[in-house]
Parts: C-alpha cells; sequence; structure tokens
DNA sequence: TTGAAAGCGCTAACAA
DNA sequence: TTGTTAGCGCTTTCAA
C-alpha cells in the first residue's frame, strides 16, 4: 500500500505490459478473463492506485465535477445533502468533487460568466453540477455551454428546456399539501411565496392556487404574501398575515425557514398549533425539527437525486447515454405535528 | 482566453524558453524584472492558466488540499464557516479543495483510519485539515502522520501537543459569558456540557466553573448536566433542569442548538425569556437568529481561523514556516435578547 | 540570468 | 488478445 506505486510495478508483477494494465484499470474490453485476474490480484497485492495527476494529463481529463451553488444557500439543509449525494456517486465512480459556491449577489451577475470561466480554466473540471437558483440563470448555463462543459441541473424551474436536469414536481407535492389542509377542514389558507428568483418554489404556489380552486375556496390577494425563503421573511410575513381581522386557520409556507418564522411570531401572538393556527412548510430541513410542535412539510428525496444528477453527468462525461435528458422524482407529505383540525 | 493554451504558447509569444515562463509562474527568482513582465504580459493576453495534471504530474504535488469532517456535523454553521474559509484562502494561493464527510460513527473508529488512507492514496491530496472532533482523534492525527502528510488542526481539545493548530480559547470565552450572567444577577446558574467527544466543547465547561468558583456560587451536581450538542439533547436537559423545585433563573447550553432547545421546552412551560429564565448559547450558529428572543452567544472568529488554518497549511505544503504551529483567537461575546436581569 | 533535455505516470494510436 | 511507442504539459536537473 505505498503512494509511489505505478503501473510499471504492477504489469512487472502481473507479468504483463502496462497497457493490459491500463485496460484493466479502465475496464476496458479485449482482456482474457485468466490475464484480467492476474492483473487484478497485483493491483490488489501492492495497493496500487492510479496517479490521477498522469491520468488528467494523458487523457485530457480531470475526473472532477464541480458542484456550483449560491452562497447564500450554503448553510440550507439542502445544499448539504446535495453535497453528500453528489459525494456519494463520485465515490463510486472515481471522480473527486470540487464545490464552489458564488457570492453573484455581491459581485454582481455579470461577473458569474467570468468568474464560472475563470475556475473553470484553473481547475479543468470536467462537468458541472447547477443548483438552484442558478440551475435557472441562463447565464451560468450558457457560460458553461460556450466552454463546452458538460452539465446537469438540480430542479429547475424550467425542466423542458435547455440542459439536462433532475427534479421533483413541486406542484403536484404543494397541491398535495395544500389539500391535506382542507380535508383538516381548513377554509382560510394562507400562502407564503418564496423568493421568486427561484422557479421552482414558484411552482409550489401554483399548486396551491390548484388545490384551492379545485376545491372551490376563495384566493384573494391577501392570502398570499411575498416572502424570499429565509426565517427572517416568515416572521415578517406572519406578522402582516395574522394582523388581518379574519386572520387564517392554516398558513402553508414555501420553505421550512419561513414556516418557523410564522411559528415563532404565532407563539408569540399567542396563538396556539396547531389548535388556533395549522402550519406546514416544505424542504423538510434541519429546522422542522427544532420547531415546536414538529413541522408537517414536503420532504424531496434530496440525496438521491444528486447522486442520480451526478450519475448522468458522469454518463456523459464518459460519452455514454446521452439520451436521459430529464429525470423526475416525487417528493413525499410528512406529517408532523403543526397541523391539525380547523378550529370551529 | 482558451483552455488550450500551453506554457509554449506563451513562451514563443515572450519569445523566451518554457523554463523562463515556468519561472514566472511559480514566482521564482532570477529573472531579470524586464523579462517577468514581458512573460507576464503574454499570460495575460493568452489567459493562460497552467494545467494542473501537467504540474502535478511533474512535481509530485496535487495542490489539493483536504477538509475532514464528521458528517454528523455537515449541517452546521461551524463546518460552513470552516468550508467558506479554506476555500478562500485555497483560491489565493493556488489550491483546490476537496471535502470528506466521515462517517465514523456507523463504520467503526477502525474504519477511519482505512478510510483516511485509502482516500489519501486515490486523491493525491497534499495536506489536510481536521475540524473537531477530528482534531481530537489521535487515529486520525496518526494516520496522517504515518502517510507523511502535513496536517493542521482546528480547535483541537489538546492544542499544546500533536499537531500545529489553530484554536480560541473556549474556556476564557465561556467564563466571560458566565460572568455576564453573573454581572445580570443570577445566582442559580445551569450549565448545559456538550458531547464528552468534542473537547474544545469540554473546556467551556471548565470557563462556567471558573467562574462560578471566582463569584462564590454553588455548583451543585444538579447545575451540570450531559448533553450531546444537539437541539434535541438540549430539550431534554431543560426538560430536567425546569422540573427541579429551584429551578435555575439562568441556563448556559455549551452550544446554540442546545440553548434553542431549552427556550423551546421554555415556552411550552410557560416562561418568559429573558424575564423568568435567560438563555445563553455558544457558537453563534444560524439558530441563534431563529430563536426569540433571539439568543445571547459567544461567536469564534470561525471563518478567519478555518484562513489562517489554510495558510499555515499551504505554507507547510512549500516546505516553508514550519516555525508557527499554534496560533490562538479570540471569541466575542455577542449579547442580545435571550439574557436579562435575574427575577427578584 | 537563461535555456536544453529528461522524465513524471499515464492513455491513445497503432502494430503485432 | 496483447504490446510498443509517442506524447500529454509541466518541473527538475543540469549546463551555459
Amino acid at each position: 500500500m505505498d503512494i509511489t506505486t505505478t503501473i510499471e510495478d504492477v504489469a512487472n508483477l502481473a507479468g504483463v505490459s502496462i497497457k493490459t494494465v491500463s485496460r484493466v484499470v479502465n475496464m476496458e474490453p479485449n482482456v482474457r478473463p485468466a490475464t484480467r485476474e492476474r492483473v487484478q490480484d497485483a493491483i490488489r497485492e501492492l495497493g496500487y492506485q492510479p496517479n490521477p495527476s498522469a491520468r488528467g494529463l494523458a487523457s485530457k481529463r480531470s475526473y472532477l465535477v464541480g458542484l456550483f451553488y449560491d452562497d447564500l444557500m450554503a448553510e440550507s439543509t439542502y445544499i448539504v445533502n446535495v453535497q453528500r449525494g453528489v459525494l456519494t456517486r463520485c465515490r463510486k465512480e472515481g471522480y473527486e468533487l470540487l464545490i464552489h459556491p458564488f457570492n453573484y449577489h455581491q459581485n454582481g451577475i455579470n461577473g458569474l460568466a467570468e468568474e464560472i470561466t475563470a475556475n473553470i480554466i484553473k481547475s479543468r473540471i470536467d462537468g458541472v453540477i447547477l443548483t438552484p437558483p442558478l440551475s435557472d440563470l441562463s447565464i451560468a448555463i450558457e457560460t458553461l455551454k460556450r466552454l463546452d462543459k458538460p452539465q446537469i441541473r438540480l430542479s429547475p424551474g424550467h425542466h423542458e428546456s435547455g440542459s439536462p436536469c433532475v427534479y421533483s414536481d413541486d406542484r403536484i407535492a404543494a397541491r398535495l399539501m395544500t389539500e391535506h389542509l382542507i380535508q383538516l377542514g381548513h377554509k382560510r389558507i394562507a400562502f407564503i411565496a418564496g423568493h421568486s428568483g427561484h422557479l421552482a418554489i414558484v411552482h409550489r404556489q401554483t399548486g396551491f392556487i390548484d388545490a384551492m380552486t379545485a376545491a372551490g375556496l376563495n384566493i384573494d390577494n391577501a392570502s398570499v404574501s411575498q416572502g424570499s425563503n429565509t426565517f427572517e421573511s416568515g416572521v415578517k410575513c406572519a406578522r402582516e398575515i395574522l394582523s388581518h381581522e379574519r386572520a387564517p386557520t392554516a398558513i402553508f409556507a414555501s420553505t421550512d425557514e419561513m414556516a418557523a418564522g410564522v411559528m415563532s411570531v404565532a407563539h408569540q401572538l399567542g396563538y396556539s398549533i396547531p389548535g388556533d393556527l395549522s402550519v406546514a412548510g416544505y424542504d423538510n430541513s434541519q429546522i422542522a425539527h427544532q420547531v415546536w410542535p414538529a413541522l408537517t412539510t414536503i420532504a424531496q428525496p434530496v440525496n438521491e437525486m444528486a447522486e442520480i444528477a451526478t450519475g448522468l453527468l458522469i454518463d456523459q462525461l464518459r460519452g455514454g447515454k446521452k439520451s436521459i435528458s430529464q429525470v423526475a422524482m416525487q417528493s413525499e407529505l410528512v406529517l408532523r405535528d403543526s397541523t391539525g383540525p380547523a378550529p370551529c
């Protein structure tokens, strides 16, 4: 198990040429099973691991995958789970991960293209995974295309067009959640919309409207307020919503963070949850367990989505299976204690 | 700005040999200023970036730094800030970052040495940054030494011995916080200890005891309870602490997560914060803003600590400045709204 | 202060 | 099915 073991050492021990070892390592065809086994034994015995630099130099690939995300989301459960999923798949496939949080709100959106370009020329990553909201930023998508870098998008708002992507149908899931509230007898339900730049989150609002309309319930303007995904924005919206004379009996916030903000305000105002007010969130973040009572929410299979996306990207990098361009995954309604029957 | 520009293109344009270009790129001495400038112009004009694989192959280095952490902490504000700090410095110094969360609770501590070894042989990282609790795990430290990999530890419990480290004095900061509570008139103060495997967090308890003793206040056994850093453990401890007949008027939890758990329980039991009960935390996590009222806590300069640690590691990798082996940083008391005068 | 040449450990192209 | 050879784009070594 020595870091200085080279392909030549393996070839010598196995009594073959280095090219044969290379074939075995890269799982290429045209190696007799007996030979293959002999080489594999030698590899195991020496603890041989190919040198990535040498490989990269010869093959003009880096075996590096980039994960691009908005630094504002770096602390979210979402990004952490994406990192986990991507890493899991990278390890299996022999790739390494380079994370890259972007601060494009500070530097201006124009700096984004330059930063992406610079990063790619410097790091030589082979392909990129884009997470929301970058997965909907055409400047990011187009810059990568111009650089001829394969990309895959996670949860874009528009999955029909553009580059390949993995997503879950937020509209349907939000509809499910709204129907859950309606079934509990709620008629005045408020919705807190997310940041308008996160298109996938906007679909949650559509799902809410779908369900309300289908149930013949009123959606006056007051029942949808505009948040920006954060706890603080949830607080702000809740203060407004709960100050109306006929306050809603349920609030569906399009992120858990905002839902937690709502709950904080509700507690301060003396509401009992879910007795006086039901609260629902979306994302199944860590915070959903840290509020009291535990938050009813929607869970996307973020980990698996990231794994699958990484797999698709690597397939692309290997030059195969370009056919799959969209994978849709299902989200799940997670019923906890923050939603209950509407007060009479 | 072409990814296929090589050192030779630059040499041709500048009218020098590739070795001279190499000298300029690597900031080596013995280049006439005029020559250096000519080369730099050529580099700029062509948008040249050296190929990391070629560099790595020739120099037997990867220009890759590894960040090793406990996957259980991946969602913490702490790890996210460490990632940010490390990335900032890596970019400045021309290194790339490979993150590696470890799941050693599942796989058993014995698997850890193997996983570290396998990872290093595969990825060829040049050096490693260890975060708590890995920075106190001798199996991690020793494995890296055996592999001859430079390492730097962030916030270890024992900073005197072992490999170089960057830390902040948690004992002093915890003492400060406790003194703050004492100055507010609190006499019955409970402390919630953190996970015993996180040695730096154990120092927080010592600081608490320092202050209590110095103030001549009683520390009966009941006033220190054992948590495990998490929100849930804070909930559990708080339920116990607040069930005593002479409940404390202040609770100092050694992590913000636990403090948030305490606040949740306190609200449920009808305590007003800080009127009936003061609550203090430690870490200045995201959650400190998401509780109501906002949490008084201790802020470590995690970002800077990570940047400095990365700088020290890279210095080591470059073969210089081995002299600095410990850097101590100062934490800051952040007064918010969860602490107030003791009730009469 | 500069440059020429060798070679890092692999893969690609081709030959046998 | 296997092997030979020629680079990939740099750094290192040594020479000028």
